[in-house]
DNA sequence: CCTGCTTTACTCGTATGGAAGTATGGCATA
DNA sequence: TATGCCATACTTCCATACGAGTAAAGCAGG
């Protein structure tokens, strides 16, 4: 029989709540009630409290005790962290994938989703098309599990990132990805990390501009 | 008034769980029994309770639900994904070091300190002053909120090396430490990535030696 | 009108009891 | 002896109750 393993319940409100918080339903400053969570999805307050533990253990929630749990604000500096590891590492990954010449197909479709995401201005799928061609050049480079501990890293860029591919081009992103890709088919591993360093600098300018329009949602 | 602000309990008995994984008082596939923690500390079981799912965010520890709660053993996966992510984050930030020529007297006292902590055996104290010189190297190069990130990463990697740094030649590592800080000092960009590359690549060796070793304290 | 205290309602934090699930040992059976 | 069933003891998980601390509203006094 397949162990079928239902997560306990808490891990259920946490994972609703952390998806919640990253497609911007939960907006940053709005107040988590434990009393309101638990009558919301009929549980008592103890497993919403253990949601919230672990929720603020993401980062993505603040629990000031005695006062009250808030959605965390998008922090600045740690977007900024988080930009300048995935710099550094897709850099070295790309490198790889450059020698070592695997398959890029799972690349290229994602490539061709964000078209279409972009055509219908869908900006959901194309923000988690776009996440899936990066982890997918971790795969092709052979580090999934790099990636993995990259998307932990990546929570509060992705909060801004759902915010900000509403306002930017979107196409700018297809042709900076078209552009890694290129390189890396053609093996060129100089082009391919000035590509994807390029790519990446872009949240250099899109970081602050939201900061300005949202000032309420960030900190720092 | 300062704001003395008592952390709850619950976290509390987290951060001294924590502490005793790292330094490995509590060895890896050791069982963790609620009720039993909770009379240690003269607690209630729930506040315990807290405490182990904090841990179990921080990847240190696995709550089988209805079965028990065990110390997590150390993922090979996971030091090799952090040990690739340090070498190409720390490239980076020596390359910085390197082009803006900072202070780096804090680095150099460690380096001392290493050389004492050596002389006297006393591995603790190595291995979080070898932490603090790395650290002491994101701050130089202006990014203090970047180490922040990687201590979690590390935390698996650190686990390890209170194992590996009993066995293996500590002096190596202060070698290769000061090759680091010589190249920085002389502003060496190219130097410098080299030589922090060779040291990280150390653990491609300690690692697979140590899990040999211990092969029960390791997984994957 | 403004100031300061008091009350009140709310929050999180902890303690405890019961429910559901799992592992283990003993026992009957082949 | 080997095997399968079953009762028991143990675990985590959830619900509920109580306590401590905070914040804000109401009110008295200047």
């Amino acid at each position: 029989m397949i162990p079928i393993r239902s997560a306990s319940t808490a891990q259920q409100v946490h994972d609703w709540l952390y998806r919640c918080v990253l497609r911007g339903d939960l907006l940053p400053g709005m107040r988590l009630s434990e009393t309101e969570i638990a009558a919301q999805v009929g549980l008592s307050r103890q497993p919403v409290r253990e949601a919230f533990i672990r929720l603020a253990s993401d980062g993505l929630a603040e629990i000031r005790p005695q006062r009250g749990t808030y959605i965390g604000r998008i922090s600045v500096r740690a977007v900024l962290s988080a930009r300048l590891i995935r710099e550094a590492v897709e850099s070295d990954l790309g490198r790889m994938v450059a020698r070592s010449r695997p398959d890029l197909s799972a690349m290229a479709a994602e490539l061709d989703l964000q078209a279409r995401a972009d055509a219908a201005g869908d900006v959901p799928a194309f923000v988690e098309s776009d996440d899936r061609f990066h982890g997918a050049m971790a795969e092709a480079a052979g580090h999934p599990a790099v990636w993995q501990d990259l998307e932990r890293l990546k929570a509060q860029m992705n909060r801004m990132r759902h915010l900000s591919m509403r306002v930017f081009d979107r196409s700018a992103t297809i042709a900076q990805h078209r552009a890694i890709l290129t390189a890396l088919q053609a093996g060129d591993g100089d082009a391919a990390e000035t590509a994807i360093r390029t790519h990446l600098r872009q949240m250099l300018t899109e970081l602050p501009e939201m900061a300005r329009t949202h000032p309420d949602y960030f900190t720092d």
